[in-house]
DNA sequence: ACGAGACTTCCATCATGTGGGAACCCTCGA
DNA sequence: TCGAGGGTTCCCACATGATGGAAGTCTCGT
């Protein structure tokens, strides 16, 4: 029953995380016990266990329409402490910006292991706004722009492994990994991602990706929007912009960084 | 060994939430693995399991200085997901504005068991203000003024129950029961709490509570400024705007709860 | 350079968490 | 009204995951 080699003597901690991260991954529907023993391959006595540990502890909720596990209010005040949620604030001014430059929806995620995360997002004054994704959602690393725009500033190696490990999430969104590939190495001569068609038909995505100190991928941007809205001729200043945005957020962590040692 | 009479099956696991629980209670400063043993009654090298699995996991990591436990990324990053965050974003222009009015420091607290823990806080124009907590930090319902404030709107008992479980805690802050209780009870007959000499000598707090749908106090917002900028004769007007925030955010968070349902 | 206190690792031991089974309850759709 | 699928609770034998004492390593301050 023991996917993983290390015995480390924290199972039961670490089945508590597995199963937040997929709560969260299925934010903000939520999942019911079933979907858990699915998931997990953990019978429904054990999940139920400590289900009802992590409720106790407000770390998960109950939805009112189904009964399904949410993410609760104590994750959220637990996480107000990291730091963490400085970036968030430091990168939302920019987003802004850029949400009212472009006039289309904007969407900033970070890296968390093999998944994005979408930490913000903003909306444009463009009356047809692509609302692909939510704050907090969590997805498998590759298959939005902004992971594939992480993904293209890492080693081929890298990025291969990280998509090897998301191996049978990708296959369940019904993503090529074979697309996957090119998409990232496009992404790597021209410095951004392109997806056409990105979440639904007719729309389209580009995005940048925000580097650390070590130059490392640590977060990306992205714009979303119907498909005409980014012809061939206004990529240039798109990216232009969506570039300068990276830079300015990517200054700005870095300084953040310094400041506090 | 066992403080706790239940036997719920899932000793580790509600381990490993109350040193985060304790992380967040000494955030941004953070806790050594000392500190931990002292708190948690535990031995060292048990924690130190539990810690290492925590830091695998992104959910606490260590101050580059001290080499001091924090809360880490991926809290935050599941905190996203939660309902909590929408009550976040839909006080925060109310609290902007009431900074703005006031002048002064203004903050916003939601209860989590026996704790308050500061969600937001905005600061205002007046020169000096008086930034006595950071966000996201947490603490034993009853010392602060926003504490006082949902207290004040309990039923006696269970405002007693609450000091009592808190009992410990209340007295390595240096505050006495008596002084709270009196806190309270003139809280009850006033609609309001006030702190003469707060955090620091020389400074003053007003607090509000905040309802929900069935009356019980769930959040407080407070101002806090140098004893001056509060004068007895200043009192009903800046209580009538901690009141007016207090009833808007009340009526947002309802309205919010019902829309979806 | 030294010592004390803090941190980390190891490992024998056993309490803790596990998971199968089964009964019961609840909700919803037919 | 009934049935089916899911959810919840209980029990218990078992083994293994978690425990904590002890010993080793690191890191300060003096």
């Amino acid at each position: 029953m023991a996917q993983d080699g290390a015995r480390s003597g924290t199972q039961s901690i670490e089945r508590a995380f597995a199963i937040l991260r997929l709560v969260a991954a299925n934010s903000p529907r939520g999942l019911r016990l079933t979907d858990l023993t699915r998931e997990m391959g953990l019978p429904a006595s054990t999940l139920h266990r400590i289900l009802k540990t992590l409720q106790d502890g407000g770390l998960i909720e109950r939805s009112r329409e189904g009964r399904r596990y949410i993410i609760g209010s104590e994750l959220t005040l637990l996480g107000l402490s990291s730091p963490m949620r400085h970036f968030r604030e430091l990168a939302s001014g920019t987003l802004r910006s850029l949400s009212d430059q472009v006039g289309d929806a904007v969407f900033l995620s970070v890296r968390s292991d093999a998944d994005t995360v979408c930490v913000d997002r903003k909306i444009g004054d463009f009356p047809i706004q692509v609302l692909s994704i939510e704050i907090g959602s969590r997805r498998p690393l590759g298959i939005s722009a902004n992971g594939a725009a992480m993904l293209s500033r890492m080693t081929t190696g890298k990025a291969a492994a990280i998509l090897d490990q998301n191996a049978d999430r990708l296959q369940s969104f019904g993503v090529e990994r074979a697309v996957l590939m090119e998409r990232i190495a496009a992404g790597r001569t021209l410095g951004y991602v392109q997806i056409r068609h990105a979440i639904v038909e007719g729309t389209s995505a580009l995005a940048v990706p925000i580097l650390d100190v070590l130059g490392q991928p640590v977060a990306a941007i992205s714009t979303i929007a119907i498909a005409w809205r980014q012809p061939d001729h206004r990529i240039p200043l798109l990216i232009g912009l969506l570039q300068a945005a990276a830079a300015e957020i990517s200054t700005a962590l870095i300084e953040d960084a310094t400041r506090r040692r």
